[in-house]
DNA sequence: CTGTATCCTTAGGGATACTG
DNA sequence: CAGTATCCCTAAGGATACAG
């Protein structure tokens, strides 16, 4: 499942290429801030998404350099996907989108609370989700 | 052609039921930043847009009270579309999104200046553009 | 657990013709 | 000019079964 060719060179058009579609956002954020991390707590996505298709959104993901699939040494049947920095840099995109969201959407399910964080101290709060995903906390081992 | 029933209250996935698809960021982007209203100039979009997928974007942006549709009193036959407050809103999203691309995309054409002014201004450049996008030029008569 | 493989259905979308 | 209306094809996506 190839990309298709670029249509222009506009940079918006850049980013729909990369995650213009219904679901890569999804897993992105499920990545960023639900801490999951391997392909079965990806699975649990909220909206339900399909076996096929979160596989092919992380090869995809992954040639695109927005997440990095790592092998537990461990564990060698389990892998783990990781945000890159390029794909960390998503941080301020879904940051406004969230907003956005909290101020258009009734049932949205943001709480009051992040939200009023995030508009007063968005910067700060950046850097610190940043670090926390570059370095998250060790986890034990996964769960059977 | 309805919108899918909602899966999740998650602000992500009500912002990417509003325009996570290949042509409803481009179509935002042409109100946006490239002073296009009318129909026929919308469909000059670089990407090629079909005309029936215009016709139903534009629908659903107009359900969704990003887009309004008006007419031109003296051109019974000719209609152009604005942003709402709600539309306007997407700014800090697309400025985002135009950064993250400059940042990755080697080909991407939007330019160092542009971007550059982005980074140092953001807050400012975003009042300004909002208020010329609230009360845009007049313009002429539509040309033949 | 981490995926592939299949099957099948629908939605998205390109092309083109046509209408008020 | 501003769209509708078709036609037709492909990609997207759900469901489920299966494999390493």
């Amino acid at each position: 499942m190839r990309h298709r060719q670029r249509k222009s060179d506009c940079p918006v058009h850049f980013a729909l290429d990369a995650f213009g579609d219904a679901w890569t956002l999804l897993i992105v954020r499920d990545l960023m801030f639900k801490g999951r991390a391997t392909y079965t707590e990806l699975l649990r996505a909220e909206e339900g998404i399909a076996t096929n298709i979160l596989a092919d959104r992380l090869v995809r993901l992954e040639e695109d350099g927005i997440v990095v699939k790592e092998r537990y040494s461990e564990h060698p049947n389990t892998s783990r996907y990781r945000l890159t920095p390029k794909g960390i840099d998503l941080l301020p995109i879904m940051l406004e989108i969230i907003q956005w969201s909290a101020k258009y959407d009734p049932r949205t399910a943001a709480s009051r609370e992040f939200v009023t964080r995030l508009r007063a101290e968005k910067a700060r709060l950046t850097t610190e989700l940043r670090s926390a995903l570059v370095a998250p906390p060790e986890r034990e081992r996964p769960r059977p």
